[in-house]
DNA sequence: CTGCCAGGTTAGCGATCGTTAACCTGCCCG
DNA sequence: CGGGCAGGTTAACGATCGCTAACCTGGCAG
């Protein structure tokens, strides 16, 4: 009988999503064909469609389980935190994390979200929305008077900060994660001696 | 014969760049057709060559001339202004305002970056380099013993905090502008009371 | 007036793509 | 032993795409 739902189907595709990635990262969600994909993962072409029903579906689920990820941990991760300045500190830290260690899953994340079939894009930007709130709220809580909007653009501003790394080679990991760390904490935390002239 | 290069043809190419840029932006250059794209300036099809040779020569002559105006004004600027501090100041000041006068252009130039032919994606990865450089070499006199490979990362970090948000529809223009150069400058200039604990 | 040519048009080609169909095969369960 | 099925294969289809070819037309130069 087929395992329904949340088990692991072995190997292949989680094979099919890893490949994916790094193929849809280097070239494009329309930069790769199916002949493409099947190949990198040693088999070919249309086998991929025992796996998975569309090309689309493959997208869609690795977009989905990356927003649903990216809010459960964060989620998590602020109320284990003690106080917004913590917790703040703690998203930073994961999303840092995350995107240092999923470089190919991030730049697919922002480059070829408009390539997801509808259900799915309306998913990813409700589970987006919630990770963005989750971070303004803790802005607010820390910024005296800063309305939500405001607060959101801040978050995104963030994300954009340390997203926009996985796309560069050079730096290696370690130095690289203390500086977004550094970059993105001055730029949401409240400057010390106000706003520089 | 053929005007060869380096005149203003009056206004279809203009028109075809434009609405190039918007297009492209929305859907990404592979979701756009040479019907579509055409459709939408008026004319149909392939009256597009009788403007450009190709489909990539459009995205090339997009690409290419964003880079060549964000280095050459971004060059500009940093020599008028008088210390790294201001000079700084005006190039977070520039790319601000660029990002927010011409959205479509910086969704294109980081989202369709590999769809460039080769020989185009090269001269804009020149000019890139430079830019980069050109903010790298003002963050190097302002922070002591930072070396350049982190200075660019950190120039790579602020680009995309300050790209990120023409993603994001929400704020009005001018709040936006204040809030990105706000925490840009905070990300890149040294903190006054060091980093936090 | 005449002829050129910039700048359009439609028809159609060749390639590629996502997807389906039909078939094969080796393993596991009864 | 036998048969079903998971997981492959190749062939082929229809659609779409970038681009070319062939043709038309109106405005200007001589």
């Amino acid at each position: 009988m087929s395992q329904v739902s949340s088990d692991e189907t072995p190997s292949r595709r989680e094979q099919i999503l890893a490949t994916a990635a790094d193929l849809f990262a280097a070239r494009g969600f329309h930069g790769v064909s199916v002949a493409d994909l099947g190949t990198a993962c040693g088999i070919s072409g249309p086998a991929l469609y025992k796996h998975f029903a569309s090309k689309d579906a493959v997208l869609a689920e690795m977009l989905v389980s990356i927003s649903e990820q990216l809010l459960a941990v964060g989620t998590a991760r602020v109320s284990a935190a003690q106080g917004a300045d913590q917790a703040l500190r703690a998203l930073v830290d994961w999303h840092v994390d995350f995107a240092l260690h999923h470089r190919a899953l991030i730049i697919v994340q922002d480059r070829d979200w408009e390539s997801l079939p509808v259900q799915a894009r309306e998913r990813v930007r409700t589970l987006q929305r919630s990770y963005v709130d989750l971070w303004a709220t803790q802005l607010r809580s820390l910024h005296d008077g800063l309305d939500l909007t405001t607060a959101r653009a801040m978050a995104h501003a963030a994300f954009g900060l340390i997203n926009s790394t996985p796309r560069t080679g050079a730096l290696p990991d370690p130095s690289l994660h203390d500086v977004l760390i550094a970059m993105a904490l001055r730029a949401l935390l409240p400057a010390p001696g106000d706003l520089p002239a």
